[in-house]
DNA sequence: CGGAAGATTTCT
DNA sequence: GAAATCTTCCGA
């Protein structure tokens, strides 16, 4: 089923969590992909150091974080890499959760010949690996999730997860936000990114 | 308008 | 350990 709108308009931090064991689904010319979220990270806006709306700096790229929730973030980061991020709360609340690596279920071959690789658990394993697998690029940018071209949706069988919450990956410059354990994985996941 | 740095990945 | 590569942001 897939996720109404109500689901993304509350705080990143709990968003993030409840988004761990979804699916992510993306309809593209090429075929679909479907993968399942193992890790995530929450940014909290103007309350966070390592926010790209801290203190409320508005931009271009920003812009979407200050609508509703449940729309695309996407930015090039290191003129290389997109991240996808889905955006959280309501409008004037610049929250965004980071998806960090999925579990590939469907269209495995496309990610295998989008990411030139052949092994299944360095598919989605990094916040740039999953938009390349998934073909999720700049044209994603402020896309509505309650769409039909890329979405959520529950899984068909509902297993048990066991949460971890850890510290956020590679944001040293953030002060005292960077020891926030708002980083969330599936505990014992194969397909979370390897390092800490 | 110029320069620096980045929510990463890959190869050596 | 360092390069790849370019958009975005900030200061002048």
């Amino acid at each position: 089923m897939k996720i109404a709108r109500e689901f993304y308009q509350r705080s990143s931090l709990e968003v993030a969590r409840d988004l761990l064991g979804l699916v992510i689904v993306h309809q593209t010319e090429e075929g679909i992909t479907k993968g399942k979220i193992v890790e995530v990270e929450a940014y909290m806006g103007t309350l966070d150091a390592a926010a790209h709306s801290f203190k409320n700096t508005r931009s271009p790229r920003t812009e979407v974080q200050y609508g509703e929730g449940g729309y695309a973030y996407i930015y090039l980061i290191y003129g290389m890499y997109y991240c996808m991020n889905i955006v959280t709360n309501i409008i004037d609340k610049p929250e965004v959760v980071l998806l960090r690596a999925l579990e590939p279920m469907e269209g495995i071959e496309l990610m295998k010949q989008r990411r030139k690789t052949d092994k299944l658990n360095n598919l989605c394993s990094g916040p740039g690996k999953l938009c390349s697998a998934m073909g999720i690029n700049k044209s994603s940018y402020g896309v509505d999730l309650c769409g039909t071209q890329l979405y959520l949706e529950t899984p068909e069988i509902r297993e048990s997860i066991e949460t971890i919450a850890s510290k956020r990956i590679n944001i040293d410059y953030a002060g005292e936000a960077k020891d926030y354990l708002w980083r969330f994985t599936i505990k014992d996941s194969k397909f979370i990114s390897v390092k800490r």
